[in-house]
DNA sequence: TGCAACTGTGCAGAGACTGCAAGATTTTTG
DNA sequence: CAAAAATCTTGCAGTCTCTGCACAGTTGCA
């Protein structure tokens, strides 16, 4: 979203600044020890020394070592309230997926933009599974706040009805299985591309084989 | 699966008996004092002490204190290559969701058998979105061997196209939402029932909102 | 300028997890 | 059945993640 990339840096002042920065330096820090030497071989000394703060700062910024490699952004938390609030504003005459596919459009193209820094990313995160949950579908997105905002769209309850949920699952699903293949074929397809090509594919009900395939086939 | 409840105990020998039962003694005593105390407040000593064994001998069961709450059976390595097998082996006639509803209709009868189990483990991990990705997507299912195995089935490639990652993410995202649907309803119908629900719903491209309700609404 | 609000850092400490080697048990073998 | 081989349990030492706390240095602001 807007709040980090396009908003002039001057306007953010000194304080705000400093700390995108030391955010940037260790994200990138981490990206780079961890894509080389492997999650297991770095250590969160490692990565503050890299950045050039002490390993107590590191811990400042991110509540575990592999949010490091996963949080691109700060403010994570608001990231999470803006998308529920753009969810419930988008045009009342769109489906739940159309929807949602609106208000992710935005922050997917970021990856685009950044292609190097989430081919990475995404690097890292295929050699470790334990990664990839967290990164979509995960605590990280506001799991709770998401079902229960996809439930208010559709009046329906977010615990008692299967839909939500199912719905949350499927789209986290769908996102994943997108940026895999764009990691795969180096990113050079947009990532929506291939998320529209996700949400079509769920929309007919999962075809079977060669129809989903979004190049003739193998 | 059979290899632990079905087989008569006797034919197991001493030392593969006394494993299960430390095994069980463990996870039974991790899902108590979890489910009393919470993940944060119950130390891997805590669980030893109360099942009776060393602390190093709960690492030698368990990789992390989790798992200790989700594996409910051992031997999950070989299971997801039986998983496997059977997925390849299903009648050739059934479409990819079919095959994997017969694969997993067995391993989700235990769920059934051990209500209360299963009750109280989901319980926790429902507060605990963290684990929630684990238990059904991660690696404890054996993600990347079941992705290429969906992809054999419908002779695809696993990195190359999109449709095998898809549909196992998406058949993860139909199971975690059905499970949690049926904790929620006390366990008070079948998860096979609950799974095929949800099955349905994909299979029909998630129609929007009455229509999916299991029920008939709020 | 001077105070209030942050941010960075060191320190101490709890807790997760691992490798190693000794001791106890079970299974196998001859 | 007894000795050897294979396994399992455990204690120990040690690394690493992550947290609370207190203090020092900066920045924002009146």
């Amino acid at each position: 979203m807007p709040s980090t990339d396009h908003v002039p840096a001057q306007a953010l002042g000194l304080r705000a600044r400093k700390k995108l920065e030391t955010h940037r330096a260790l994200t990138m820090a981490a990206l780079r020890l961890v894509g080389e030497r492997g999650l297991e071989n770095v250590t969160a000394e490692d990565i503050s020394a890299e950045a050039g703060v002490s390993p107590r700062t590191f811990f400042n910024y991110f509540a575990t070592k592999e949010d490091a490699v996963l949080i691109a952004y700060p403010e994570s938390e608001q990231r999470a309230e803006q998308s529920a609030r753009r969810l419930l504003e988008a045009p009342p005459e769109l489906g739940p997926m159309e929807a949602v596919l609106v208000m992710i459009t935005e922050d997917v193209a970021l990856i685009d933009e950044n292609r190097e820094e989430w081919l990475a990313r995404f690097a890292i995160v295929d050699e470790h599974p334990a990664l990839a949950a967290r990164i979509v579908t995960g605590q990280l997105s506001g799991e709770r706040l998401m079902i229960e905002t996809i439930a208010r769209r559709v009046g329906m309850d977010a615990d008692a009805d299967l839909y939500p949920a199912l719905l949350h699952g499927v789209i986290g699903a769908a996102m994943k299985a997108a940026i895999k293949l764009w990691a795969h074929e180096g990113g050079r397809r947009p990532v929506a591309e291939l998320i529209r090509a996700s949400f079509d594919a769920l929309a007919a009900g999962l075809p079977v084989p060669a129809a989903t395939t979004t190049r003739g086939n193998s």
